[in-house]
DNA sequence: TCTGGGGTCCTAGGACCC
DNA sequence: TCTGGGGTCCTAGGACCC
């Protein structure tokens, strides 16, 4: 018996939510870039639908999208503002589904087999979700939604009609579906692999069908499978209600202008790492893994990773760690672009005080100024060491009252 | 793809163990 | 000191997603 799998995906999910928001930005060509502030340095986040039609895409440099679109009004984003619009749908989806699975940001995967029953009955499940979300999202906020057997051809199935459609692919359909979709739609089927598949003179997914499995298997190892199945529509119909505990926290930030000298660059990491630190400490982490990686100016890169004893809970153990690795790799001759820091091997505490009795003290400090992060945004407490700092923004960005 | 920031998973190869 | 085979841990790096 086969599945009833609905996958949702919001239209322009960050420039509809920033357009909710603020009717002022209603019926503009709106896009939410990084938060770097200076153009030629952060990326198209996302566009809203004035400014797509405008040819403003994902991922393209602030200054070029502002090039083709010179109205273009350009926002930071603010990660409060949609998590709030994506609690808000993921629980519209716990009032009709047996298990709802969040895939990103603005995209979840629900279980609708035994709810609906039937696809008729999916159908009108979907529609009912469709007005909940415009009246507890906002009207601004309009998703695409895809009926399906399985989470492959379900999104496949989102992904096919865009802005606000609704397509239901029966299991009969599946193949014929499957077949008349780009390589490229396929989540799975990336830049690479396409370039690869087409070197093998296959370009669409009713090609890619014709090739044997073992000749998969040599080019792409068992990812060959994969492929196999999705030119099928086979694929994983599993809606997993637990949500997974993270692998890794980290963060990265592109610097307005490239760091030269190496006190420049420890402050720095150091605003990073106790970032890290401050969302590991919240979410109960403490880490035995970090990875460090730096761009130079010239889009060079290095990275490394190294596991440790010691378990690291403090932003000054990691800082500790990550400037060792990144001292030993790094080109002092290069001016650094982007740092990343990023804690692994992470391991859920329970225990409401340090590892060490030394560390106590230390421990309720950094609990207490927790607190007030929580409460005022990422920026709003720095340690003396890091004072003049490039990176320090606040997370919780320009529009609340209560930022100084 | 003149290239941000948050993640995930997989594989290869070396070190080390029995 | 040489040789096997199996297993695990670790790091590096590539590919994908949004």
């Amino acid at each position: 018996m086969s599945k009833i799998i609905l996958h949702i995906d919001f239209n322009s999910f960050f420039a509809s939510v920033e357009q909710q928001a603020n009717p002022f930005l209603r019926g503009k060509p709106i896009a939410v870039a990084g938060k770097g502030g200076r153009l030629d340095r952060t990326v198209i986040t996302t566009a809203s639908s004035e400014a797509k039609k405008r040819g403003v895409k994902t991922a393209m440099s602030s200054l070029e999208a502002r090039r083709i679109c010179p109205e273009l009004i350009i926002i930071p984003g603010d990660p409060h503002k949609y998590s709030e619009i994506t609690h808000r749908f993921l629980n519209i989806l716990h009032r009709y589904a047996d298990a709802v699975e969040q895939f990103s940001t603005d995209e979840a995967f629900a279980d609708l087999s035994y709810a609906a029953g039937d696809y008729f009955g999916a159908t009108m499940i979907a529609q009912r979700i469709r007005s909940d979300v415009k009246r507890e999202c906002g009207a601004y906020c309009t998703a695409s939604l895809g009926i399906a057997p399985n989470k492959l051809v379900a999104k496949l199935a989102c992904e096919s009609i865009k802005p606000s459609g609704l397509t239901v692919v029966r299991p009969q359909d599946v193949e014929n579906f499957v077949a008349s979709q780009e390589l490229e739609a396929i989540c799975g089927i990336g830049p690479r692999i396409e370039r690869r598949l087409n070197a093998m003179g296959v370009s669409s997914v009713r090609a890619l069908r014709q090739i044997p499995l073992h000749d998969l298997l040599d080019e792409f190892k068992s990812y060959g499978y994969f492929l196999y199945f999705a030119a099928r529509g086979i694929g994983d119909d599993e809606v997993s209600d637990e949500k997974d505990p993270p692998k890794s926290v980290g963060h990265s930030y592109t610097f307005p202008h490239d760091l030269l000298t190496d006190d420049e660059i420890k402050k720095n990491l150091l605003a990073l790492c106790d970032k890290v630190a401050w969302r590991m400490r919240r979410d109960g982490f403490i880490a035995n893994h970090l990875s460090v990686y730096a761009r130079y100016g010239d889009f060079g890169s290095v990275g490394t990773g190294k596991q440790y004893r010691e378990p690291m809970e403090d932003g000054l153990d990691l800082y500790k760690n990550a400037w060792a690795l990144l001292d030993r790799m790094r080109d002092p001759h290069q001016g650094i672009r982007l740092l990343g820091v990023s804690a692994s091997g992470l391991i859920h505490t329970n225990m409401p005080k340090a590892l060490f009795p030394k560390q106590e003290k230390i421990h309720q400090v950094l609990k207490a100024l927790d607190k007030i992060q929580d409460r005022y945004g990422s920026g709003i407490w720095q340690r003396a060491s890091t004072l003049g700092t490039i990176f320090k923004e606040r997370t919780s960005g320009w529009h609340y009252d209560h930022e100084v």
